[in-house]
DNA sequence: ATAGCCATGCAAATCGATTGGTATGGCTCG
DNA sequence: CGAGCCATACCAATCGATTTGCATGGCTAT
């Protein structure tokens, strides 16, 4: 029980494996009756060509692979489909390369991108850098996602899709501003992890822009966790004058912020009102549904996807293309 | 710029294409000081073996597939990275593919995995059916996920991995009867959609087991939303004996459930006990935390992996198996 | 000294498709 | 009637590795 070749439906037609090749896929001038007979052959017998055999031989492989610092981040999985949205579409299969936050396994990710052949590569980097044997291999496509979710910005010799932080913490300000409140405070986690320094730049500028006083008298810098949040605003309403409104660097702070004031009796958001950052599943289902920055992913990876196609086509080449995605304000109950 | 291919190497130390690639991979003997100097060529020369040119020969891509309805479920990213847990270190690379829940996206990657030759593919079915072209299809390794994520379960001529629902909302039932509660509401979708009658089936057999009596008006049937669990709640409160505990077809559900206790100062868990299912994120995150039976999906990814890896080695063959995974109970705040 | 064996390495076939070059036969047109 | 053209299809090379069979030379054992 062995796979149907090419060779298979040429004898079964009676015509050399050319003429098969060329009916199939009509790159050459085939008799219309030729056709139809290979065709109805191939049908019959369950031909499928080897894409194997095609990719050695036209050194293409109409694979791309994705390489991602961590699966079960909800970011990816949504990147994931923005990419595939394009990819294929255009005959493209991904291979999903997870390097569950593993720096060896990224590495390996590396050489089998190259070992295999595959036309082209989106990587989300872990530690932030992309091995020069990639950026320089023969006939590979580079994606890169400069993405805030690990560390800071890159420089880098490839194309790159990126969100942009700053801009979409100004987005939240301004919101509040607009809302009337004329003292904000903000729960950040270290500004040396991910991308609390770039969003806490947009804050502060926002601030500027609107001709505000900035007060670390309601700053707290705490962890990206829930915890985090609840002592983050726990420490805040002890100012002598505290907020009205409170700015969080992601989701989960701002869910720890909301229990705190449960715990107690803030209301949200009358007395207090609170923005998060990521649009994570929870946001819209804790009570006051969250007001919150959503980072358009599939977008992402839907642009991923242009930059990969353009320069595996070869429609477009030379100097690095940088695309930026704006981020997007959802606007829910706790503000 | 071209690829560094073998006969550079060949060519570089001197000796045929053979000895080159008998010394990389030791198949057959080479002289000691040979083997290094092709070492050290193919290091210098950056030599990557054409894993293209290799599958042709060998009949093998060291490429498996897993075909999805819908990645952005957290469900699957899980799952994959279980799978891959298993099939990284053995060489495997995987082709992801996210069908989007769409049936004829679902059908092209199943011609994908014939005609890229993949070694063997995992299918969490969108429909519940997989055509025979698949299950028949020469040197190909199969296995179902035979989730209860959709549909019922399935009767396949492939090796499957599966859950046991009914028993893992046994596990949340007798939860409930060990902690003293005698009177058990109960809030559902319909049961023709996913896993709702194998739960409730669960939730039934628990019930008889402990001699409880059956009452269905503490039992509701609304739709797998936070809506329906607010509206199966109302609805069950509505009851001249209303229940001191109600178990939930998902977490959505409960969480659904636990808005309407709020709304109605319904203390959780003193007044009425609340258990979900899946336990997915905002599981953890509501408050109270809520009690849920865990699905675990990595799990289901490893075993999925090790079965795909025993046919794909030959390490059994003959009939298809059945590997199932029990749920767990998490218990949290909410009982 | 000769047969036999082992270690080593080479030549050529193979996997299955694509493709540039070429051959064949029928037809038209001067 | 012969030159030239077009439509059609074939031959053989190619992609880059693996693998079978064979050749060579050195060594040992009789």
């Amino acid at each position: 029980m062995t796979r149907v070749s090419i060779s298979d439906v040429a004898s079964d037609v009676g015509v050399s494996e050319t003429t098969v090749s060329h009916a199939l896929s009509g790159r050459r001038h085939v008799a219309e009756a030729t056709i139809v007979r290979v065709r109805e052959a191939s049908e019959r017998l369950g031909y499928r060509p080897s894409q194997v055999a095609r990719s050695l031989r036209t050194r293409r492989t109409y694979t791309t692979a994705l390489i991602v610092p961590d699966l079960c981040n909800p970011f990816y999985p949504s990147l994931a489909r923005g990419l595939q949205d394009v990819l294929f579409e255009r005959g493209y299969q991904t291979l999903i390369c997870d390097a569950d936050s593993r720096p060896d396994r990224e590495e390996k990710f590396f050489d089998e991108v190259i070992e295999r052949q595959v036309d082209g590569v989106v990587i989300a980097p872990l530690l932030g850098t992309v091995p020069s044997r990639i950026l320089t291999a023969p006939e590979l496509a580079v994606v890169v996602i400069n993405s805030s979710q690990r560390g800071p910005k890159l420089a880098i010799q490839a194309d790159t899709v990126s969100t942009n932080d700053e801009a979409g913490m100004m987005l939240a300000a301004q919101h509040l501003i607009r809302k009337g409140h004329r003292r904000i405070g903000y729960i950040t986690a270290p500004m040396h992890v991910g991308p609390a320094q770039r969003r806490f730049d947009g804050f502060r500028r926002a601030l500027r822009q609107a001709g505000y006083q900035y007060d670390d008298g309601i700053i707290a810098a705490t962890t990206f966790t829930r915890e985090g949040g609840f002592r983050g605003l726990e420490q805040i309403m002890r100012a002598p004058n505290p907020p009205t409104a409170v700015l969080c660097a992601n989701d989960l702070i701002a869910i720890g912020a909301m229990d705190l004031a449960a715990a107690r009796n803030i209301r949200i958001p009358d007395d207090l009102a609170v923005v998060g950052y990521d649009d994570i599943e929870p946001a819209s289902l804790v009570s006051p549904r969250l007001t919150t920055v959503q980072i358009p992913t599939r977008d992402i990876g839907k642009a991923s996807g242009d930059l990969l196609v353009g320069r595996m086509t070869g429609a477009y080449r030379g100097r690095p293309r940088e695309v930026q995605i704006e981020n997007t304000l959802i606007a829910r109950d706790s503000t």
